[in-house]
DNA sequence: CTCAGGCGGAGACAAGATCTCCGCTTTAGA
DNA sequence: TCTAAAGCGGAGATCTTGTCTCCGCCTGAG
């Protein structure tokens, strides 16, 4: 006897409802709520996963290939400036739009994640920083390490995004930028927050 | 008979340990765990305080004023763009030494004191910001909520200081105001941190 | 000296999450 | 069609973690 139809349609369903579920909720979300938002019983889930880690690993291990794709493609921009924004703004799209891949970037997914994908981008990112340093467009004192501080700073901005503008983290992203930068200045893209949004603004330090 | 004098001198040890556990660990610490840092049962810290909430709204009043205090002195500071940045670093720095004082003006103290503070640091800050706006010194698509964005975003480089070097979140908030200024530049306070602190600067995304 | 009131801390209680158990249903294959 | 192996559902057992109470013992005010 092969594997059941029910069966092999019903795992595919939860890894799709985990997709969205920690795209939207980050992995508080529990393996019950997973199971209901794809019609199933949470026994169901528990036959197929040992618990809600190794479903997590399975939804990552696509997101987080796809962001070493980002950075390998931003090395194949000529000017070294808009290959460091170009990476940065296709990264922070994504976490933007998953909730998930930001937690599991910056502290809480498995340490495992974490540590296999990010040796990836820093040789990447490195790479892209250090051109755009010998270029003389990048502040002198700044670092790569600097990179990744500023991708933890994002994070209350793509909570803003969630609740207010989709491309708010836009305007904070290109105000550090243009602290990074050494010469130019373009207008912030994405409208500034009403002052009716600040209760919202001030919400977003933590989950 | 009037109070206890070792009940009047637990109250005090209380909030004392309440305000240092606060400070470290943020509103996450238990009532229980302050009371053991005060050298007091549990119960003793129910009879003073009938929740964490009421100690918690003790400990913060004052902190809370002192930003109102901080705010009216930057008004002081006959430069635009010097008052700002004074008001922006007295204020970061009481944040960065305390973990609940952050929490308490974003999102997770009780929505109550976040009520309570926030108006008047926005008449202030709006103040400041519209004299450094009328003056050019900031850039023209700035807003008063982007402030408040700006302390949002600084919520991660506040736990990384805790972690790494107390000032780092200096750089951050310098990084931040360069973007926001519409001149000038000058280098970034702090040393950059150590590629070997890369897993630590990753975890300060969320708490 | 005495007793009202404070003290300590075990543990009752609550909330929330993880994961199991088992009676019922579905499917594959004869 | 029949059957038994496998999957399904979801109530609830279990664990964890934090809040707060209860009550026997102790201390200080008068």
């Amino acid at each position: 006897m092969s594997v059941r139809k029910d069966s092999a349609r019903n795992r595919a369903r939860l890894v799709e409802a985990a997709r969205e579920v920690f795209a939207e909720r980050g992995f508080g979300a529990t393996l019950d709520d997973i199971a209901r938002h794809a019609g199933l019983g949470t026994g169901t889930a528990y036959r197929h996963f040992p618990n809600k880690q190794a479903l997590a690993a399975e939804v990552l291990a696509g997101a987080t290939e796809q962001i070493v794709v980002d950075a390998r493609h931003a090395l194949t921009v000529a000017d070294p400036w808009l290959a460091l924004v170009t990476f940065f703004e296709a990264n922070a799209e994504r976490q933007a739009r998953d909730r998930g891949l930001y937690e599991a970037l910056t502290g809480r997914g498995d340490d495992e994640t974490q540590a296999r994908i990010w040796p990836e981008i820093i040789v990447a990112v490195t790479d892209l920083f250090d051109r755009a340093h010998t270029a003389g467009v990048v502040r002198a004192d700044a670092t790569p390490q600097d990179i990744a501080a500023i991708f933890a700073l994002l994070g209350p901005a793509f909570t803003m995004s969630r609740e207010l503008s989709a491309d708010l983290w836009r305007r904070y992203l290109a105000l550090l930028l243009d602290g990074l930068r050494a010469v130019d200045r373009p207008p912030l893209p994405a409208a500034a927050p009403a002052a009716a949004d600040l209760p919202t603004i001030l919400k977003s330090g933590k989950t």
